[in-house]
DNA sequence: ATAGAGTTTGATCAAACAGTCAAGTTTTTC
DNA sequence: GAAAAACTTGACTGTTTGATCAAACTCTAT
């Protein structure tokens, strides 16, 4: 009789299981969760369906066994901010580590920006608790850097959003990227491309620091209501 | 016997396609082309589903129509970036554009996200032209900029792509800004807290202009192999 | 080598799905 | 106000999808 495999973990189950939620990351990564089909990630995994489903008994299961593991490896590089490191090569370092993240595993960076866009049904606790309860953590760290003048002041929670967007920006919208930046600049030196641009943007800003001929800046406006 | 309606439009005609394509827009953003299903888009619109076929024949017409609309919308800001205009209060203009288009128009962005996200499979061509000759005649112009000593020398194209990411970030991953702003400053203020914080990132970066106590900056490095 | 646990699959099911159709109802046109 | 055009819908079709199950097959430990 078909049972559910139980605590005991055989060889067979390791490497299917493996197989099984890699397929599923390339299915659902791409379609969203209500796009993506058993039947696909049964093909991508090289298996019949009712095979897939002895080793994952709902489609749910598998998604959510990816959603589990995504969300320790997307906190670790904040995690490993340092406040007692110098607060330009931090950030620095932070910003690098999130590039790569979206340069070697673009498939969980878009997995994650699925699960936002359909308003995070799945993780929306996680979100309100432990990254909230982190980000926290770190904007008070960032906080402080500015607090004795070893950063521009600037806000920490806006400032580290900014650096998931554009890190992840070169995973999730990596089509794009690539069609602007056309065969030449969209080799593979756009990631390299991209980290120099983002240590000139965080750490420098556009602004000249030398001025000849700048025009003299407007007085501060937040947004208009149209 | 029901026949597609042709080229005259109706008051009535008028009125439930826009019904229609304000529905799916809001199922389609959500769940991505795939997992947005007719009967839902109908729901939405508060008419059947024939009824809802009678005006769109296929699942596709509608999905293509909302695309297509999309793009025009999606490009102005960018359009309006002026080669004449003084650099700094240009970019600051866009970067403003595109927030306020977060800010009221998320289902659209997030529509565009998703589209992103399975590989634009419909929208290819279009990054690849009409996309593609705008965002070289606008970084032209940045380098222009840049090259006059108007602004520091940065990746125009890279900076685009900023631009876009931090700005889009908080209709995409609204859920996500307001699980971590909380209660407090996640209400209606966040967007000028983001308007305040990008004109801060984008013009004057992170190194603070009056260094006092500031680590010497390591030479720039590359993203690594790991 | 053999018993039993673990694995695989063809056949199947009910629900969900995109799309059709003929017959009705409402609106517009003259 | 009657005819025509436009609109609406219940019933339906064929397909896809998530999930089940019993029977067959394979592997592993003794």
């Amino acid at each position: 009789m078909a049972k559910a495999p139980v605590e005991r973990k055989t060889r067979i189950q390791t490497e299917n299981k493996a197989r099984i939620l890699d397929a599923a990351l390339e299915v659902f990564s791409r379609h969203g969760y209500r796009g993506a089909t058993i039947d696909q990630i049964a093909d991508g995994a090289g298996m019949s369906k009712p095979n897939l489903l002895y080793y994952f008994r709902r489609k749910q299961d598998i998604y959510q066994t990816l959603i589990d593991r995504l969300l320790d490896t997307w906190l670790k590089p904040l995690i490993e901010l340092d406040q007692e490191g110098d607060p330009l090569p931090e950030l620095r370092g932070y910003i690098r580590r999130k590039l790569e993240m979206a340069r070697d595993y673009p498939r969980e960076s878009r997995l994650f920006a699925n699960e936002m866009l359909q308003g995070a049904p799945r993780i929306h606790k996680v979100l309100e608790t432990r990254l909230r309860d982190l980000v926290d953590e770190k904007a008070e760290v960032i906080s402080d850097w500015m607090a004795a003048g070893r950063l521009n002041r600037a806000d920490p929670r806006h400032l580290i959003f900014a650096i998931w967007s554009t890190t992840q920006h070169y995973a999730d919208f990596d089509v794009q990227v690539r069609a602007v930046l056309g065969p030449k600049r969209g080799g593979e030196g756009r990631f390299d491309d991209a980290a120099r641009f983002l240590e000139t943007l965080f750490l420098d800003g556009l602004k000249p620091r030398d001025p000849q001929g700048v025009a003299p800046q407007p007085k501060i406006r937040v947004l208009g209501d149209e």
